[in-house]
DNA sequence: GTCTGACAACTGGTCCAACCAGTTGACGGG
DNA sequence: CCCGTCAACTGGTTGGACCAGTTGTCAGAC
């Protein structure tokens, strides 16, 4: 029997949690000032700085404005927000479906990584190719472990990133893999068969190592290919 | 005369951006511990909880990873930094040219901007296809003022993208236009070809508006593509 | 009456000082 | 040599005080 290691939140991170989705579910409206960080403070029962701390971080997030002397404002995430979001947005359930979501993420990597693949194979390093195909068999070796198969993919479509040498692309990868979306809530059926398609990994991998950029480009966005009207729902978590 | 509104950073702001670029530009080598809170807060001669506001940010743009009762850790940004970063990376100057950072983010706009045609010519509203062709009529006129022109066309786009319905794309989107990248540091001469070509622009959006995705995908891509090896330097700032 | 300035009552920004809670490593007894 | 204890860190949280900027009110000057 194995333990996974229990998540402690901190009290502003909870604080920091419950205003966001209230945020992005449309609870408080863009536009509408904020409570003050006093009346916050006495209506979650904690001090002031646990406050800031939260607001700190929203602010970052691109969700509120706050200005001394006037009140913190709420944003239109849909205007302000970066990327990073993406990953916390399952709380926005009343007002964002999950599964549109998944399928933008799903689409956003699609096309991220054929691209990527493109420029992988056009300006790739020596190394980085090597690197690639190295992936590659590791992950072809995973089989028919799913869940290493998993671990290998992510790996793999990683040092195609790198390879294409746009740290943009990189970045927006790690956006899109980190937090619950593309990992956790995925419906398995949406991902399965592009996880076992393991000729076309290895294929495009030699695409890549040979510098074919078109034949790479083509290979991975047909592996990517998004699912039309898949019926993938997500369960009750 | 007319003034701008100055900048008030305030001191968490400033501890923000100073550790901010310390741990990009490679200052702060990912793995070593930053110095304790009460260190940095009579390093830097202020309070606790300024330090304390500023790590929040820092862990939430994923370039640190604090533990209680432990050190505060710095994050190989590589790989747990998400897209937000790209806005902040300019601090990078030492490890990371800014001209291949340019050069990234118009890749990934060009990316994303001809998928989100290809979507959004596939399954706008048709109000969303009207708000399109209106975007585009306001670009035009605007013409040649080339700062209005810029306004209108990066409005343009953010309506072809809310066409495309693709949520992820919206917020990667806000992530390259905001901070000091997309904006400000572009050399004109990488944009403005693509800025004034005013017959591609419509084209673009009538076939987005008869619904041709494939047309407008190939439209905007030509439209969005990245000239190669453009001698574009940075200027002094 | 209208404009203008002072002022009071907010807002966020900063600081101090103390204590709680978890981690780490050294040190001494087994 | 091993292992538990404990002191000395680390970040987490609290309370309270005061500074700084914004906003709206309200009395006085025009």
């Amino acid at each position: 029997m194995t333990f996974e290691p229990l998540s402690r939140q901190s009290v502003s991170d909870q604080v920091f949690g419950r205003l966001r989705d209230a945020i992005v579910s449309g609870r408080y409206p863009a536009g509408d000032a904020l409570p003050s960080e006093r009346e916050l403070a006495t209506a979650f029962g904690v001090n002031r700085h646990a406050i800031r701390e939260a607001l700190r971080r929203l602010q970052q997030l691109g969700l509120v404005r706050v200005s001394q002397g006037g009140a913190t404002r709420v944003l239109d995430w849909r205007a302000t927000a970066g990327l990073d979001l993406a990953m916390a947005l399952t709380g926005a359930r009343d007002v964002l479906p999950v599964r549109t979501l998944i399928r933008d993420v799903l689409e956003m990597r699609a096309c991220i990584g054929a691209d990527a693949a493109r420029l992988c194979a056009q300006r790739a390093t020596g190394q980085q190719r090597r690197a690639v195909v190295e992936a590659v068999e590791t992950y072809a070796s995973a089989a028919p472990d799913l869940e290493r198969m998993g671990a290998a993919d992510r790996d793999l479509w990683r040092r195609i990133i790198e390879g294409s040498g746009n740290v943009a692309y990189l970045l927006a990868y790690n956006s899109l893999t980190a937090g619950d979306l593309a990992v956790g809530s995925v419906p398995p059926h949406r991902r399965t068969a592009e996880l076992l398609d393991v000729t076309a990994h290895r294929n495009l991998a030699e695409l890549i190592a040979d510098g074919d950029a078109g034949g790479a480009e083509a290979v991975a966005r047909a592996l990517l290919a998004v699912p039309v009207g898949a019926p993938g729902e997500i369960g009750a978590a």
